[in-house]
RNA sequence: UGCCCGAUAGUAUAAGGGUAGUACAACUGAUUUUGGUUCAGUAUGUCGUGGUUCGAAUCCAUGUCGGGCAACCA
């Protein structure tokens, strides 16, 4: 018997639906509006929906919601379908609320025929001002005393463009004093000579989300049309139109998105990082987006399992991106080719090692077994860590200082017998002795030692460029953060390392491969690098413990 | 001041009238040729007040707190 996870609100629901015969399989749907790239907080969405299906045998839509032209680009289109098929997902089939525009126009004039809706000449403003307040009713003006006649044939011409942008809108006539503002009198129809990017200028008159998103639910058959919680009101619009125009019952249902300590979810907040620079482009690695966690080396399985582990529910969350950066770490360390790189090196001399080299072999993980050995040259000069050597090292210090003996990770135990330093005291070079009965593999020396040292052969070290990532913000809660988000982002989110030094094996491996760089993190070929220039993304950093036991003191 | 949604360890999320559990984070220890991994363990929680009941996180009432609602955005 295996373990039972219990189950999500909405996992409960498509259960009940689907036992007591409801539906006999389920549609769900996946909507985004092609205005951005998709974020982490998409990718939520993405699993719950698509995840759904999955488990109950039903399918999936992906389906644009590209009913406003002026913010909607094919570029996004792309990107989104990419961004989804990359999390691991297929989409049963790929449709466009633009698809829908006719179906949709014939649908307004049903409401229109039944008395549903009219056609008003009101300004924005006069619009605004006529809806009331939450606690004060609205009132209706004298457009909506317009016969069925006159607003059929107002709604044709302004389908046929016989009118300027904002000079008239078609509104559903509901209940000016409801205690939803979304039903006083919604408007529907909206002109816009704009250019869509499917249906070029075939259309100036676009239908606003609340006449697009229902009725493609409907058009699809979609049983479960899961959204956030900000869409709540809207769903008695949504049941409205199901009600009058009499269209398959979908049936919306709404979970708290996704918050992340130091990141925001705003595609809007998101653009302006992009255009004003603040990172290089959607796909930078410290990004949010799928694609800046994809450059950056995060695997879809990972983000999956996050998306698993958060769970769904309906009340408002700020989760803690650790749990982000542990399922990342978790799947990395089951596939990560562990190599050898130095950031910041310190040359070490073993004194007693004779001219020449030798070829070493490492396990690529230690994690599993069939991953096999790779060849690591070995020689007299080497690099280290220049951290990993102290002339005065405190207490609970287990790397190299004066007399102190450390291994070096699949070669030999050194131990450290003099130092050498320039004019202005800085340390430029280690000498060691090292002793031969202690080779890994074949260690004869009883000796045991506490720390474990990565290090790089000085002539057959590979010159790499590294890129070492923060959080872009400072602060936790960035959207609650007082002022502009701007005015938190971290100035030091990127380091980059020109000359990090690296082990050979690093050149013949493939751009897919995930690393552990021993003892630095997790890393990932970027997508800059080139024939004669590797460059590395740090994905995510080890956990240190040396790190939390140093601040201790 | 109207309507709607919500409230369980630090953060998330279960328990659907019957022992408050899990994960991340934290802390302690063991193992380790990565101060990684793994393993063992510790601490921390039901928003308040009444009520129903043998028994309430759960049901009822009420209060408090948090969030949302007046775009020709989605």
């Amino acid at each position: 018997m295996s373990e039972e996870k219990s189950l999500n609100f909405i996992e409960e629901i498509v259960e009940e639906d689907l036992k007591t015969g409801k539906y006999k399989s389920i549609v769900t749907r996946f909507p985004p509006e092609p205005n951005g790239y998709l974020h982490i907080g998409h990718a939520k969405s993405i699993c719950l929906n698509f995840g759904l299906a999955k488990k109950y045998g039903g399918k999936t839509n992906l389906r644009f919601d590209d009913t406003n032209p002026t913010t909607e680009e094919t570029e996004y289109v792309e990107s989104i379908k990419d961004d989804v098929r990359w999390l691991g997902f297929e989409w049963a089939n790929e449709f466009y609320a633009s698809d829908y525009f006719e179906q949709l126009y014939v649908f307004a004039v049903t409401l229109i025929k039944k008395g549903l809706a009219y056609v008003d000449d009101s300004t924005s403003e006069e619009i605004a001002e006529q809806k009331g307040t939450p606690t004060v009713p609205g009132t209706r003006n004298r457009y909506a005393e317009r016969s069925i006649e006159e607003n059929l044939q107002l709604f044709a011409d302004m389908r046929a463009g016989k009118y300027a942008d904002g000079s008239k809108v078609l509104r559903a006539r509901i209940d000016m004093a409801s205690h939803n503002m979304l039903l006083r009198d919604p408007i529907l129809y909206r002109i816009k000579h704009a250019h869509h990017h499917r249906t070029g200028d075939n259309w100036c008159i676009y239908p606003m989300y609340d006449f697009a998103h229902g009725q493609s639910d409907a058009i699809e058959n979609i049983t479960h049309s899961i959204c956030t919680l900000e869409f709540i009101p809207h769903r008695d619009l949504y049941n409205w139109c199901i009600e009058k125009l009499e269209i398959f019952p979908s049936h919306q249902y709404e979970f708290a998105r996704l918050n992340m300590t130091y990141t925001i979810m705003s595609k809007r907040k998101l653009l302006q990082l992009v255009n004003e620079g603040h990172v290089t482009g959607w796909d930078d690695p410290r990004m949010s987006t799928i694609s800046g966690m994809r450059r950056r080396g995060y695997p879809a399985e990972a983000i999956r399992e996050f998306c698993d582990r958060i769970g769904v529910a309906k009340r408002e969350n700020l989760i803690d991106i650790g749990l982000l950066e542990f399922c990342v770490r978790e799947q990395l360390n089951r596939i990560a080719l562990r190599r050898m790189v130095v950031f910041d090196p310190l040359k070490l001399v073993i004194t007693n090692y004779p001219e020449g080299e030798e070829h070493l072999q490492s396990e690529n993980n230690p994690e599993d077994p069939n991953a096999g050995h790779r060849d690591i040259p070995f020689s007299r000069e080497l690099y280290i860590e220049r951290e990993d050597f102290m002339e005065n090292p405190p207490k609970k210090y287990f790397r190299l200082a004066p007399g102190q003996m450390v291994r070096l990770k699949s070669a030999y135990i050194i131990r450290c017998e003099e130092l050498v330093k320039d004019a202005a005291g800085n340390i430029t070079e280690v000498r060691c002795t090292y002793i031969p009965e202690s080779k890994s593999g074949s260690d004869t020396s009883g000796i045991n030692v506490k720390g474990t040292l990565h290090w790089v052969s000085v002539k057959h070290a590979v010159t790499a460029e590294v890129r070492l990532y923060d959080r872009l913000f400072k602060v936790e809660d960035v959207a609650n953060a007082e002022g502009d988000f701007k005015d938190h982002i971290n100035e030091d989110s990127l380091t980059v390392l020109a000359n990090a030094y690296a082990e050979p094996a690093l050149l013949n491996d493939t751009p897919d491969d995930r690393y552990q760089f021993i003892r630095k993190g997790y890393f990932c070929l970027d997508k800059d690098s080139s024939a004669d220039k590797l460059v590395f993304n740090r994905t995510v950093t080890l956990k240190d413990a040396w790190a939390k036991e140093a601040k201790k003191s």
